[in-house]
DNA sequence: GCTGAAAGACGGACGTC
DNA sequence: GACGTCCGTCTTTCAGC
């Protein structure tokens, strides 16, 4: 993992559909390394996979939540009962847990106000374990999916 | 957009470098009519780019933490003030702006946590406008980048 | 949906530093 | 060991019809 390697991610942190021909005159190398270089940096992991950024509203996702979600501490597998609940829900498109207060953060999308709040009481609402639950709209998006920094 | 756009949106989610080929048996169509609906896609700003997920890790970026951030209201342009100061900030990757409190999410990456407290002390915990910032490290990624839901 | 031309991908070989 | 340049061939792209 060289300066050469940073700049090929950087690169295709910001289009992932370069051509090895393109990502080769942009890094300054020619294509074969390139290849190689790419090549290597994918099968060690590095670059984990590609993704096409889809725009929410133009398939009808105009509602976007954080939610803020504090667990009781019952038994063992409280996490793993939580965790699994979360992960059955497509609509939380993002989450984490937390050290400290709250354990959990997700972000939620969903096609409306409506539509959030029968997905809030029907299933955010009462995922299992949850000591307590908040969620706040999200107004804008400042930063989203920027490169990682070197 | 119909149903056959929105599964050419969740394969491309799933695959950012599916070939039209590929891309076309999988939502059974054939190539030229898959090609035509991704142009359109791509052009009507569906898709909004393409982009490499790339392994922190394998970068050197070994630590993340939420920044939670709430803002005085002194002025008209705090708002404006505090986000390009937080846009400036390579290490920021994501941040939001909520209704309510706290008044910004930021996702923020480092090396190792004496990285970090530097970034804190010297870049976060100035940021102009703030009444009160804190932040708490992430723990671990449960969901990450998951396709939209339909 | 099909065709055809241009571009790109990808493996190998080989010489250089 | 890594780069660069040649060489193949196969696949993909993308504008015609």
């Amino acid at each position: 993992m060289d300066g050469l390697d940073r700049k090929i991610l950087t690169e295709l942190q910001l289009d992932g559909r370069l051509t090895i021909t393109e990502l080769a005159s942009r890094v300054q190398l020619s294509v074969s390394p390139c290849h190689r270089r790419l090549r290597d940096l994918e099968s060690s992991g590095a670059i984990r996979r590609y993704r096409a950024v889809v725009n929410a509203a133009a398939v009808g996702l105009n509602f976007e939540a954080i939610v803020f979600a504090t667990l009781r501490w019952e038994h063992r597998d409280t996490v793993a009962t939580f965790e699994t609940a979360v992960e059955a829900i497509p609509q939380v498109v993002q989450a984490q847990r937390l050290f400290g207060e709250p354990d959990y953060l997700l972000r939620v999308v969903a096609q409306d106000l409506a539509a959030y709040q029968r997905l809030y009481d029907e299933q955010l609402a009462k995922l299992p374990g949850v000591q307590r639950i908040s969620s706040t709209l999200v107004m804008k998006h400042l930063i989203e999916d920027r490169p990682l920094p070197h």
